[in-house]
DNA sequence: ACAAAAGTGTTGATCTTACACCCATGG
DNA sequence: CCATGGGTGTAAGATCAACACTTTTGT
């Protein structure tokens, strides 16, 4: 009945805005297969565990827990080539996880709960997307799958805020949407209508001083989760 | 490293409109777990398969490969719930098929290709939605999924036409439309927006007569996938 | 004063919706 | 003739893109 059996991975596809550009948490494989290359940061499913059991704590093992809070995590597709594992038959869940931007932080995050797992570095999706073959396994089709699908929630979901921080500015949120579509916005109408669309944005007291020009209202993440009307990306 | 091994399926969520109702194919279960009950369609990843692969495959074992020319089929999610089968640790990958109306066929289908297989039949998938439990394993919850990607689906692709046959009208393609969101369309404003669209429809030279009114122009699929503008339900 | 960034007003183009109206066929 | 369904015209309202303009800060 069974007697084909497979050993199932969760791979994450982790994106962040860093200095305005769209960027993914890579790892350097230490073990063979692909020792040495670069590669999307997963792990296996462990017994007791449901696929978003081990997305969330891979990804807490990965960032520290800054997770929950403000990120967002979904399931993405699941990949199962014959051979796409020299090892056997595996196969993997692609999750796609966004968290706010942390530019603060450095390029390379290492784990607080595991000292002896490989450094993550933060890199920009463009060259890997542009130039695949650099990642290992089938992870280039994972990665674009990945920032295919952030790229398209952008536009009716208010996903967007979770790539902030926890309280933000339009044009902070503005940037997000510049940096993962590669494109421009008019600041002006951008920001009549995400402040326009119920439930997207709830202004808080304060605004922000300190740059040039006149401070900006700062808001917080609404609870809507879809947009009406939708932000429409140019083609 | 590997030594947690699951079992592998693909689930098929196999929707149709057939009689202004979106339908779903359901098979009675003849072995245990869940012996009698009924269940989405599915079966193990073979050796030498890719998830793709196994899902044509089942497809064409229940409907006799009627499949390939005019529907479509993609995946959905997986499923691995530690507890979600009896026999053990059994991931399941749903995938999503579309196939054109075929209310002159029976409501029940044998297998052209494995006399022995269960015989599944085509269900409305109204009440299944509404009260939930009569599908095994959590095929309640791969079925809803699976309506909901094909509802959200339609607002922004030509995906709709691959519940048509070859050649069809307009107004069989508002029916599909009604049919799957369960609301009304205007068909004049309906003609007009799904004609228009550039690529949506290829008009072919015939004419449908023999009915009621005025004879309807007969259109086959174009070449585009994504619909712009998209066609928006009433929320 | 000036540059820079935040935010409002306005205008013409496009899209949506509702419905009046005409067209072509079967009975 | 007339009921039925297919299809076009059109006008009111919503939405969008572009950009002039005002507001409020740092230097």
């Amino acid at each position: 009945m069974r007697g084909n059996l497979f050993a199932v991975a969760v791979d994450l596809v982790v994106l962040t805005v860093r200095r305005a550009e769209l960027c993914v948490l890579l790892v350097e494989r230490g073990a063979p297969p692909y020792a040495g290359t670069t590669a999307l940061p997963g792990g296996f499913v462990r017994p007791d565990e449901d696929l978003a059991d081990t997305a969330t704590r891979e990804l807490a093992e990965l960032t520290g827990a800054a997770t929950g809070a403000t990120g967002h995590l979904e399931q993405l597709a699941s990949y199962a080539a014959p051979d796409r594992d020299p090892r056997g038959r595996v196969l993997s869940v692609g999750y796609l996880a966004m968290l706010p931007d942390m530019t603060d932080l450095p390029d390379l995050v290492r784990s607080p709960a595991d000292p002896d797992a490989p450094t993550a570095a933060w890199r920009p999706v463009g060259p890997l997307l542009e130039s695949p073959g650099e990642l290992a396994f089938d992870h280039d089709r994972i990665l674009a799958d990945g920032v295919e699908r952030a790229r398209a929630k952008l536009e009716y979901s208010t996903l967007a805020a979770s790539l902030c921080p926890p309280e933000f500015t339009v044009t902070d949120l503005r940037n997000v949407y510049e940096a993962v579509w590669c494109t421009t916005i008019d600041p002006r109408n951008f920001s009549r209508k995400v402040t326009s669309a119920e439930g997207f944005l709830e202004p808080t007291a304060a605004l922000v001083t300190g740059g040039r020009g006149r401070p900006a209202q700062l808001f917080r993440r609404g609870t809507a989760t879809a947009l009406h009307p939708p932000m429409l990306r140019q083609r």
